[in-house]
DNA sequence: ACCTGAACACCGTTCAAGT
DNA sequence: ACCTGAACACCGTTCAAGT
């Protein structure tokens, strides 16, 4: 585990492959699959290994509104030193990584006093949206693997925006310039707050 | 295009080979990159396709709450009528088809009258949600490729979450019976609501 | 301008054979 | 019980050669 999380990190989720892993630990690349059934399985405990690390502590003594956001924060820099997972948890979204982040949402959003029928709902949203967000993150930090920073990727990127229609894209090129300078964790949050915001007025 | 829907429709993701879509187009495999750079751009083609012709008309009669949902709806059949849609926008969200969907919420978030500031976050917000469902109805679809329907391969899902410790996943085991009979759109729907409503109180 | 199709450099996975 | 490593059945992509 220890060995594939550190292909991960250095060579992202294409440099992972059973020669490479067997290489790393001295062996044959047959002999993963006495201990791991194929590479979604090594893919999943992989993830499940750096969100549970990620997990905070002790989220009983906060109220449902911060301990969610403490939840929140755990997968978010779980994604932000491990870029790989964000792919990862939105790329196959039964895994138990994410039963995991389910679980946790779902207590918090039971104890926020949720009737029965909308905890599904309250539950799946916030976990919806740290995954789809989560998939945006892994792509951008994909697109600056080579040496560039974020700053200068998300640049190009907003540039390549500028090229389009401006008749057609009026929101796209409003946006553009906020992208190489905006925060993700910030944004992160802040989609979480809306949610709960959201979640609060349906009560 | 079509022959690359047609595949992708039929055989999923992973049915879509360049030799296959040769072999139906009966040319060389080849002969697809004079019209495609690579295998990325060849699906970002064939999801913007189906995007663009899910994308409603004549949003501008609606209320802007109104027009976001039929934007929602308009995403969500199209990847209920093509389930390889789901994993595609997820997978690769700065593909031309999510700048689509941005441009489009991004638009009504404007009309709804939030602060230059805060149109970035609620606009993404809307976005990840869309994304992170996405996410999971693919993988839901691929669970039940072979034959089983929706509903006995939710069922299964759910048997597996009901086999985890009882102690350590209260909300999974709460929640686990209500997955099989659950309504995808509904809960898609539900998701929007929520976020709609969080913004409505942030202005 | 566009197509052909063999060739290259990989993959994940299997499995007879070992220890 | 666990490992070896060649072999299988694929991939995406390239490119000299064609039309």
């Amino acid at each position: 585990m220890q060995a594939a999380i550190s292909i991960l990190d250095n060579e992202g989720a294409a440099g992972l492959t059973f020669r490479a892993l067997a290489g790393r630990l001295k062996t044959g690349s047959g002999a993963i699959y006495w201990h791991v059934a194929d590479k979604d399985e090594l893919l999943a405990a992989a993830t499940d290994h750096v969100i549970a690390k990620f997990e905070p502590q002790d989220v009983g003594r906060l109220s449902p509104q911060e301990a969610i956001r403490a939840l929140a924060l755990g997968v978010f820099d779980a994604i932000d030193s491990h870029p790989w997972v964000g792919a990862q948890l939105s790329g196959n979204p039964f895994q138990y990584a994410v039963l995991r982040i389910l679980e946790g949402l779902g207590t918090q959003v039971v104890a926020l006093g949720i009737p029965e029928k909308g905890r599904f709902n309250a539950a799946t949203a916030l976990l919806s949206f740290m995954l789809g967000l989560a998939a945006q993150y892994a792509v951008a930090s994909h697109h600056f693997r080579d040496g560039s920073d974020r700053t200068t990727a998300l640049r190009a990127v907003a540039a390549k925006w500028m090229e389009l229609d401006p008749e057609q894209h009026p929101f796209i090129h409003q946006v553009a310039p906020l992208l190489p300078v905006h925060d993700d964790r910030e944004q992160f949050m802040a989609g979480i707050d809306l949610i709960l915001a959201g979640i609060d007025t349906s009560r």
